[in-house]
DNA sequence: CTGTTAGCGCCTTCAG
DNA sequence: CTGAAGGCGCTAACAG
């Protein structure tokens, strides 16, 4: 390992200095001279110099950087957010580990373990489908690293949280589902002991009521909305429930799989059957134009989450109150020249 | 800061040993007794030890990190590629600290600098668009920081490659146009810069000429590959070249945009025109069926390059030869009902 | 098998 | 404004 070996000491041996005055200079401390330090910057630069993170790290017991844990890396939301995360720590000199839990709460606690023991500064966690409780965030809370939530958030008080108006977006995705004719709406629903997955069957319920509809358990399919779910759903519904004339998924890859079912049944998406789901919005085109969906704007979400997190990172140790912020969802049509004919005249 | 403050010394300390002999049990070391390292362990456990993992760091001159690089993160292919890499590299043990170029030469070379400062043990790395050589990757080797490139790769010698067989991938996707009764097609190609982008345009020309087509430089449109870019493009053909009746894209983003262009002004895809793109293959179903691709199979190419990036760490301080892994793409049609009939009869 | 000793490279008191 | 000294927590010689 012939690794890099100039240290502050070589270059202050150099100079007939001492090794802290660099260290100083190096920090552009005040309370050096213009003139030394210039020295000091062109000796460094001279030498090929670099600082050794490692040292600097332990000395500070401070890493300038962020833990990241998402369940799913790949899932275009968690790219985007996580686009978010890391454009936002950057430009604040902040460095991203970024880790995936897939959906389980062991592989979550041990990356809350390794995070903590690389000491970095803070973490932001959206949780896995399996995470219940927040033991494992103790963890954290006792030395003193702050955490943000983002999306699938954390419901006991005293938390930072990142979030979407689920019940909201899924009000207005499932009115607009009304609006253009549905009166038979199913719901792919996810596991309901996930808030989020609650607001958005709460927000889906609500529209049906307001609107005059009848909500009908059987036409709630609950799964954990993977693509394969969608497809097993948009089975269950032609095999079983004909009269299913829209559907609201809450989310967008269990949409996506239902819409690939159903069209390969040659059934016409939406004129037949309308499809709402949760998805990430205007960045993600491919998204097939046939689809509304409700936009999530991960990358937003992400830039707002860390923006908090180096908020109460910077200010420790006296920790700022916790916040929560919500973003109002919007709703996308992607192909506004196909409107679904009201053909259900009743009501 | 409040952190666990629990040493070493102090389980040494409780237990009237020395510290080091601590040390050595809790990495397991076999110069301990098995009933020494069972009350340490005990004694560590009951005063929530936890190793100071920057301390150790400094000492090995060693962090158990991977470095990875890619242009952007929610590109699905890339998405894909980290999270073959992730899950490679935790079970070895290693963790990662994941950036994006943003397409810029300057923020990759920051990047590198930012990796290497931080000593992590290895870097993979896939170049951005304006990058046409390897200075900046002179400071990884001269700080024995062995490289991976994967996708994008680095055709000076001496490198550790895994790439995609795009030639051959682009040759059958030409190939499989022409048997579709495509005459007259058009390349949306890549910045001719990266080797990459010169070898799908090679398979491209090379398909014609083996299938008797002549090669009609009016028919290659250059571009960045954004989705933005394919709209553009598909603009441009249906207004000056109206012979086309297929197209091949040298990727996915530009592919879907040509395809939501051309959809838009009611041009049925594959029936008026038929796109094969490079794309991620399998697990991309939110790509339209229409739409026939390349299999990239990002995760695949992340674990190979994060299987041998670690091969390279563990032969240190002795580098092993650099080696190059092709991956053979796979030609997907996803809606195979569909069969661009021959509108051509002339060839 | 265990203890002693000596740093890794940096930063931060405390003196002058 | 600069120098001297000590230590962050851990590990790796080297002895015994």
């Amino acid at each position: 390992m012939q690794t890099n070996n100039v240290t502050i000491h070589d270059i202050a041996a150099a100079l007939k200095i001492d090794s802290s005055t660099v260290s100083r200079a190096l920090n552009n401390s005040p309370r050096v001279t213009q003139k030394t330090k210039q020295r000091i910057w062109a000796k460094a630069q001279e030498m090929g110099y670099q600082r050794n993170v490692l040292a600097s790290n332990l000395r500070k017991n401070k890493t300038n950087t962020i833990g990241v844990i998402i369940p799913r890396i790949s899932r275009f939301f968690f790219s985007s957010a996580i686009e978010g995360i890391e454009e936002t720590a950057f430009e604040n000199g902040y460095n991203v580990i970024m880790c995936q839990s897939l959906e389980k709460l062991e592989r979550e606690t041990n990356l809350v373990q390794t995070l903590v023991a690389n000491r970095v500064d803070g973490i932001i966690l959206s949780i896995s489908m399996e995470t219940l409780d927040y033991e494992h965030m103790e963890l954290a809370r006792k030395n003193g690293i702050p955490t943000v939530f983002f999306d699938r958030h954390c419901d006991i008080p005293g938390n930072n949280n990142v979030l979407l108006n689920d019940y909201q977006g899924s009000f207005d995705a499932t009115d607009h589902l009304v609006s253009q004719g549905c009166r038979n709406i199913a719901h792919l629903a996810g596991p309901r002991d996930l808030k989020l997955y609650q607001n958005r069957f709460n927000g889906y319920k609500e529209a049906l009521e307001k609107n005059g509809l009848p909500f009908q358990p059987d036409l709630v399919i609950d799964s954990n909305l993977m693509e394969e779910d969608g497809a097993n759903a948009a089975q269950k519904i032609l095999e079983t429930l004909p009269q299913v004339d829209g559907i609201f998924s809450a989310n967008d890859v269990a949409a996506v799989g239902a819409m690939q079912f159903l069209k390969g049944k040659n059934i016409k998406i939406p004129d037949e059957i309308a499809i709402v789901g949760f998805s990430n919005g205007p960045t993600s085109s491919v998204i097939d134009p046939a689809l509304t969906t409700v936009d999530q704007s991960g990358k937003k979400m992400g830039r707002l989450a860390t923006e908090l997190l180096i908020k109460q990172i910077n200010a420790k140790p006296i920790p700022l109150a916790p916040e929560t912020i919500i973003l109002e969802p919007t709703l996308i049509q992607r192909d506004s020249t196909q409107k679904k004919p009201t053909i259900h005249p009743n009501t």
